[in-house]
DNA sequence: TCTGGGGTCCTAGGACCC
DNA sequence: TCTGGGGTCCTAGGACCC
């Protein structure tokens, strides 16, 4: 079994942890710039705050309702995260932080007793951080996603939920619109709906190879893993980011070069730290600038252009003098900018290069498919094998566009495909 | 005047190589 | 009239997550 850990309206929660006077009202805490809020207290949610709502367009509302507004403190919830998420690692070896919030947990070897043994969690999370969490078990990711909502929602679960039958998973999941499903938004959510799926119910009972036509092996695994079959394992691997990103709205209209300009060397300060910490190296630096969408009354302008480094670098004043250069490509004088930012990307690792290993299908197919699985066992570390079987799946066919719906490193499952 | 800041994965298609 | 099979690398954009 699979448990999702989830802070409660996480960072209210922290917020109220050092000013308690916040407790039992309604707060909203906002992003940078205080621009929309990011997290509201369940008296927020009461009083109908949404979440992205701009402040400069619900203030006088929020007034009335007596919203308490904090700004955001990113320092604390990261420190608040780490405290609780060490207190997971106690539990199991096997857990995977998902976001500064939550985490997925594996109750494996605990047949029996999930329930009990989550509830003594929660307890403890609270007791020793002050943080309330909500916990969700069942047999996949996804469905320990719906697990937690429900725990999260119906005030007489005690904040814990479990999912282990076929029986309460459908009862669960009948409830569930499709948009409301891990991984289905409003766009997937609505073409699903056109084909007469429009429960969480609905789409565990449709047909994989439908799933798969409408929405390709990532809808296709959603339909699995509703049902029980386990095609997203929990990640204890902390694998070096693949890009890094810094980038920020101006909070007022930004004309001149010479700002941006300064604007974009402190994002990539800021990015290149992350870099070098991850041991990482840079080959290419992308910046970006747009206007104001909200104004379209204004004239709109976007664009963005990547400078690829002749030696991949973690070199700040290097990584600068690229994005500068990107910059002088894009800007347009005479237009109001409301943001910039910067990507670095085409990371190299102070290592051995890693490369695929290809297999393709042919009257040999088979064969080659298994020495391929065989070396990447045998040359490759644990922690690349999930990565290396999507290689291998992705040469296997991509022609003919089949991927397999599992993570999987098992040649039968993969010649199936 | 004021509307966040990060990320990931997947698909499609083009150019090119032997 | 026929016109292979296998592969790399890149860009752009969509959709989703918290």
């Amino acid at each position: 079994m699979i448990g999702l850990v989830d802070c409660n309206n996480f960072y209210v929660s922290c917020e109220r942890l050092f000013q308690p006077g916040l407790r039992g009202r309604p707060v909203v805490v906002l992003s940078n710039n205080d621009g929309c809020a990011v997290a509201r207290s369940e008296e927020a949610k009461q009083v109908g705050v949404k979440m992205g709502d701009p402040w400069h367009l619900h203030r006088a509302a929020w007034k009335r309702s007596g919203v308490i507004i904090r700004s955001s403190n990113y320092a604390l919830y990261g420190d608040m995260s780490n405290r609780v998420m060490s207190i997971l690692r106690k539990l199991s070896p096997g857990i995977e932080v998902y976001s500064i919030d939550e985490a997925f947990v594996d109750f494996g070897g605990m047949t029996g007793r999930e329930e009990q043994v989550a509830r003594d969690l929660r307890a403890t999370i609270l007791q020793w951080t002050g943080i309330p969490v909500s916990i969700g078990i069942a047999p996949t990711k996804t469905l320990a996603k719906v697990a937690n909502r429900s725990a999260k929602k119906e005030s007489a679960s005690g904040g814990v939920r479990a999912l282990l039958t076929d029986e309460v998973q459908q009862m669960a999941l009948s409830k569930l619109d499709v948009e409301d499903i891990w991984g289905v938004a409003t766009r997937l959510g609505k073409r699903l709906r056109a084909l007469g799926i429009a429960t969480a119910a609905d789409m565990r009972n449709a047909a994989p190879e439908a799933l798969r036509k409408e929405g390709g092996v990532v809808v296709e695994r959603i339909g699995r893993e509703l049902r029980g079959e386990r095609c997203l394992q929990i990640d204890d691997a902390t694998r070096p980011a693949k890009s890094i990103m810094a980038s920020r709205s101006f909070g007022r209209p930004v004309t001149e070069l010479s700002e941006l300009e300064e604007a974009v060397a402190t994002f990539v300060s800021r990015a290149a730290e992350k870099l070098r910490r991850q041991h990482l190296t840079a080959g290419t630096v992308t910046t970006f600038i747009h206007t104001n969408p909200f104004r379209q009354t204004e004239r709109q302008y976007s664009a963005s252009a990547l400078v690829r480094l002749s030696v991949a670098s973690s070199h700040t004043p290097k990584l600068i003098q690229a994005a500068l250069q990107a910059l002088q490509e894009i800007y347009r004088p005479g237009l109001r900018y409301a943001k910039a930012g910067i990507l670095l990307d085409d990371f190299e690792f102070a290592g051995t290069e890693q490369k695929h290993l290809w297999a393709h299908g042919d009257s040999e197919g088979d064969r080659r498919l298994m020495v391929a699985l065989d070396r990447v066992n045998r040359e490759w570390g644990r922690d690349t094998l999930k990565m290396a079987a999507c290689g291998v799946m992705k040469g296997w066919s991509m022609r003919a566009e089949h991927l397999s719906p599992r993570y999987t490193t098992r040649w039968e499952d993969l010649l199936r495909v």
